[in-house]
This record gives C-alpha cells, sequence and structure tokens, in this order.
DNA sequence: CTGAAAGCGCTAACAT
DNA sequence: ATGTTAGCGCTTTCAG
C-alpha cells in the first residue's frame, strides 16, 4: 500500500501538504493540489485510517450497543442510526447483548480499546458499565432504556402513558379481567409500562392484583410461557397487556394453541408493533413506537455532543401512538383500521 | 488514559516487558509478571487498540455489508456472523448498502482505509468494488449471493432447487397458471430462483411465458406492485411464486386489498421465511432458509481464511426446506403444520 | 529473560 | 504557503 511519502515524493511536496491537501484544511497552492491529487490517482493512495486515528486520538466509529438484533425493535432503530452516522462520516460497529450485562461489559472494553467516538445503549442492567465509558470521556448516548443515576444525552417514548393507553383501550373494549405481561425487573421499560398499566387500572377503581402480573424477559417463548401461566391462574384473565413485540407473538401462540378465541375470549394489545401486525389474524392492536425516528434522534444527539461536548445532557422523549386493530376489540366494535 | 510507559515505570520494567505480559507471548519471569498486574490494576490500564493496530497492521474488525439491515433475513445472518465473531475476538461493522453500488462502494472505501481484517458481504451488484478489496489484500467472504468472475470463499443456498420445489408444489396443488415475481437482474440470487421456477414448469411440460414474469426489487412495495401487474394481465395467473420475503409480503396485502382469496383463489409461495409467517392468516408457505447459519458458515470461512490465507477459497452451499402452511393448498389437501 | 530503540502512517506544531 | 520534524502508543527486532 502507497504511503503518503510516497505521494508526496511523486508529487514533489512534502508529506504535510499531501496531508492539507488531503483534509482540505489550510489552503494550498493550486498548481500542488493538482499535482498531488495526480499522485493519489496514480499511486491509488489510500489514507491509512488507523494511523490517521492514532495520531488524532480519535475514531470515525460509533458503537451501538443493544439486547437483541433478532427483534425489529432495534434493527429498525439501528437504521436510523445508520443514516445518520454515515451522513455524519461515521461507521456504525454493531453490538448485541442478548441482555447479557458481562456481554455488554466486553464491548464496553472493545469500545474503550479501539477509541470509538462514540457510544448509543439500550442497557441490559445497571449503570456500571455505561459508568466507564463516561469516566473515560466517552460520549454516550442512552436510547429506549434510562439509565438510572446517570447524567447522559437519552432518547425515550412514552412508555407509562403508552401502557396507559393500551390498557385503557382494553378495558373501554369491556374486558374485565385485564392482566399485563412486562419484561425484566432490571430493565427502565418494564417497569415504565408496567406503571402505564397499573395507572390505568387505578383510574378506573379497579385494583391491580399481582396474580394478574408476570415478569418476563422480552423474548417470544417467555412471553407464550407467561401467558400459559396467567391461565393456569384459578380467575384467569380475559385481555392481557403485553410490554413487548416478541412477547405479544409469544402470547398469541399460546392463546391459540389453547384454542382460545381472540378477540372474542381474550383481548390482547401489544407494546411496539410487529412489522407484519396488519397481516396477522386477528390483525394485532399495538402501541407503535417510532422506532427508526428513536435511531435517529439518538444519533443526532450523540452528533451533537461530538461536535460541542461541554453542552449539558437533554432527555427527549418520542411519543408513541396506539393502533387498535382486531385483537381488542370485541364484535360490537369494529377496528377502523 | 494511562499508557503502557506509566505501566512499565510502576512495575519497573520496560514497556517491552509489559507488552510482554499482556500479550503472554513470550515467557517473563513469575515475579514481573505479577508487578505488571499489580500496575495494570492499579491504574486502571487498557491498551489502546488503535496503536496496537497501527503497529501490527492489522485490526480485529469485520465489515458485514448487507443490503437491508430492516430484512429479518439479513439480521438474522448478521446474528450468526455476530456470534461467532465475537468468540473469535472480532467486532462487526455493519454495513447497510440499500442495494446501492455507490454506498456499497463507500464502505468497501472504508473498510480499505480501516485496515479491516476482513469482509462479509452480500453484493449489491457487479464484482467492482469486491475486486478492490481483493486487491488489496482484505479477505472477502461472499454470502448469499455469487460474485461473478471472482474467486472467494462462498456461502449460498440452494436457490434454483428450493425454487424449483417452490413452484412444483404450487403445481402439484392445482393451479396452472404460476406466475414468478423475481428480484433485481443483477441479482444473483433472483436469476437462480427464476431459473428454478422455468425449470419446475419445463419439467412439467408447461411452457414458460414472459407475460407471468416480473423483476422487482426484494422490497415489500415492489412485491405490491408487480403483483398488481401480473392481476392486470389479460390471462392472469392463479398462483405465484416470490423470490423474497418481503415481495412476498407485498403481494399478499395487494391480493388481499383485492379481495382475492388466498389459496382458493390464487396460490402463494414465498422464498425465504418470514419471522410470523406461521400467525399470518392464511399461514404462508414458504422456502426456509438457513439464515443464521449461512451467517455462522461465513463467519467460520472468514476466521479460517485469516489463520490460514494461502488456502484455496471454497463454495458452501445450505439447503433450504419447503414449509408447506395454507397459503398454497387448496381446500382438498390440507397442510399437516 | 529483559531492555533499548526503531518505526507503523499520519498530522500538527513550528520554522521558514 | 510550504517544509521539517516530533510523536500518537504500541510491538518487535536486535543486543545484551
Amino acid at each position: 500500500m502507497a504511503t503518503i511519502y510516497d505521494v508526496a515524493e511523486r508529487a514533489g511536496v512534502s508529506p504535510a501538504t499531501v496531508s492539507r491537501v488531503l483534509n482540505g484544511r489550510s489552503t494550498v497552492d493550486g498548481e500542488l493540489v493538482a499535482r498531488v491529487q495526480k499522485a493519489v490517482q496514480e499511486l491509488e493512495y489510500r489514507p491509512n485510517a488507523v494511523a490517521r486515528n492514532l495520531r488524532r486520538s480519535r475514531t470515525t466509529l460509533w458503537a451501538v450497543i443493544i439486547s437483541d438484533v433478532g427483534n425489529p425493535f432495534f434493527t429498525s432503530l439501528v437504521r436510523g442510526v445508520e443514516d445518520v452516522a454515515q451522513r455524519a462520516g461515521y461507521s456504525v460497529v454493531l453490538c448485541n447483548t442478548d441482555e447479557d450485562i458481562a456481554k455488554e461489559g466486553r464491548y464496553v472494553s472493545a469500545a474503550l480499546e479501539e477509541q470509538m467516538a462514540g457510544v448509543i445503549i439500550s442497557v441490559a442492567g445497571r449503570s456500571a458499565n455505561v459508568t466507564r465509558l463516561i469516566e473515560a470521556g466517552t460520549p454516550v448516548v442512552a436510547i429506549d432504556r434510562e439509565i438510572a443515576g446517570v447524567q447522559v444525552d437519552t432518547v425515550l417514548v412514552d412508555n407509562a402513558h403508552g401502557a396507559e393507553l393500551a390498557t385503557t383501550h382494553l378495558l373501554d373494549s369491556g374486558y374485565q379481567r385485564v392482566a399485563c405481561i412486562t419484561g425484566p425487573r432490571k430493565v427502565s421499560t418494564a417497569a415504565q409500562r408496567l406503571k402505564g398499566y397499573q395507572r390505568a387500572l387505578r383510574a378506573r377503581g379497579i385494583a391491580a392484583r399481582d396474580a394478574l402480573v408476570r415478569y418476563s424477559d422480552y423474548r417470544e417463548e417467555g412471553g407464550y410461557e407467561a401467558m400459559a401461566s396467567l391461565l393456569g391462574e384459578a380467575d384467569p384473565p380475559d385481555a392481557v397487556f403485553v410490554a413487548n413485540n416478541l412477547m405479544t407473538v409469544g402470547a398469541v401462540e399460546c392463546l391459540v394453541d389453547r384454542g382460545i378465541a381472540i378477540p372474542a375470549e381474550t383481548g390482547v394489545v401489544g407494546f411496539d408493533d410487529i412489522p407484519w401486525a396488519h397481516l396477522v389474524r386477528p390483525s394485532l392492536t399495538t402501541v407503535a413506537q417510532p422506532t427508526y425516528e428513536l435511531g435517529r434522534t439518538a444519533a443526532m444527539l450523540l452528533a451533537e455532543r461530538l461536535a460541542e461536548p461541554t453542552r449539558a445532557p437533554s432527555t427527549v422523549t418520542l411519543h408513541t401512538q396506539l393502533k387498535v386493530r382486531e385483537s381488542s376489540t370485541r364484535s360490537a366494535e369494529r377496528p377502523r383500521q
């Protein structure tokens, strides 16, 4: 591979001048610029980014740390990040933690060692890993999930509000015993969505019963099992609010397997859309999140912080939207969609 | 950030010795090892990977270049790559091209400039971009799509065979005029799947008619439009084989919008599963690909080539599987699944 | 077994 | 405006 010295020699200038031409910062004589560009072409010169990064002590890599690449929620989000990153001249390194804090820790170490320019993270658990990044001065944006006790730029959705809407909608549809399947205890979205569910019940003067709440893992199998467990109750629910998309699919599968009719016997609303919710029969009522926008917003916050490291961290909350479809509406009221 | 010199000083040894301890290559006196480790702990020393990469002139980054992060086919594949990569000590940089050759070119440049250790790519079009990588000596593994005229490790599925099975199955189900919606002309999988479709027709002595073939873009909207176009034919099809998952969803939506019953009036088989094909009503018959295994296999090939750069390139072909569900079986024969 | 020293390729003072 | 030069942090000969 040709180096900057080879180019300099061929163009009859110093390496510094080549560097100047390449980076277009300082002003260089037009004639020299032309010679350098010609030499670059002829030698098929390609700058060595590693050397540049070492010298500048910063890279053009962003780490995006998420818990499940298989979940369309996260892929849509990553896409939002990616689009902004590319435009701003950064590349995205994808890090999949499977909700595993140790794995998250390894990725944080890698981000630190690789001197990554910034990190966008949906945290798997407590804040320890994020603290390491902050102490090292790496800009961090929290996405989807809040990080307790740490001041960082954050992009969230109105989880409690969305959950409340969903639950209220089920009650409005005439369901009496509305259950909730939420996510892992440590995850902020799980807590917030549960809180919204409870708030909706309270608003109607209904006592929240622990027997109708399950904590699960945000995975399809977890949703299936939680639903099965709810159906095992002495007084089983006639509707369920499920706190993420994959668990909703699992819960629906469980109901289908048991021959329980949706929505006639049991109503279902899921938090977060799935790509083909409208093709599923009955089509699924969901609390849709602006997933792509979440990613875009986080990326823009990161880009801004990189440009202006000292400004105070901000939290952006995006809005969810209840998409009423068939799974939550008993015969009387049909959804318009 | 502490450097290797700080550690050396604190441990009372030379930087070279610290390096040896850290990399565990050369044998170092036990007492010195202990002192170095202690110093590393106390200083919370973290090696600078950028400096190491420059010195070693190689990195621990892999680029995975795909055409659509939004497609579950690719995310599952990426996950397979990721799992192997992490275990082998590499990180994965995700590059989304949107089937855009210019964008692909930019990612290839980035991979070259960042001195990435290897590239796994599902090519958007012709081989020019890949040739640049090969000329620079960067190991490349082609995944999902073949690269014409270039010798590289390759992981594919039996596209023509899968398409043939799908088409034959439709004919067996009693459909007479089976159409095909395939992908972009330049993409090898589109050609292969079309070929399998044609082969199945020929085997039954049916003439393949251009009027029943559409080239589209592997996207949902493209599938919708292609289906609409087919329905506009004087003699419209009574079944369709669709060459990827997203276009299948689009085609189904089109049929639903037109009030055409699946499978009674029109049968549908798609190539590549979608995650919730069984929840869709009618559930979708698909040619399932071992997506995760595709990724895993490509990653293993890359890891092997990195370990042994001179061995001859190999091509691995994985098998598809026809999953018969409701969308392709008229009342008489019910699917068992 | 350990240390000294060179150098990976680039950029940014500094000097001219 | 251009060139000279030091050095980013690490690894790896080469000596000892």
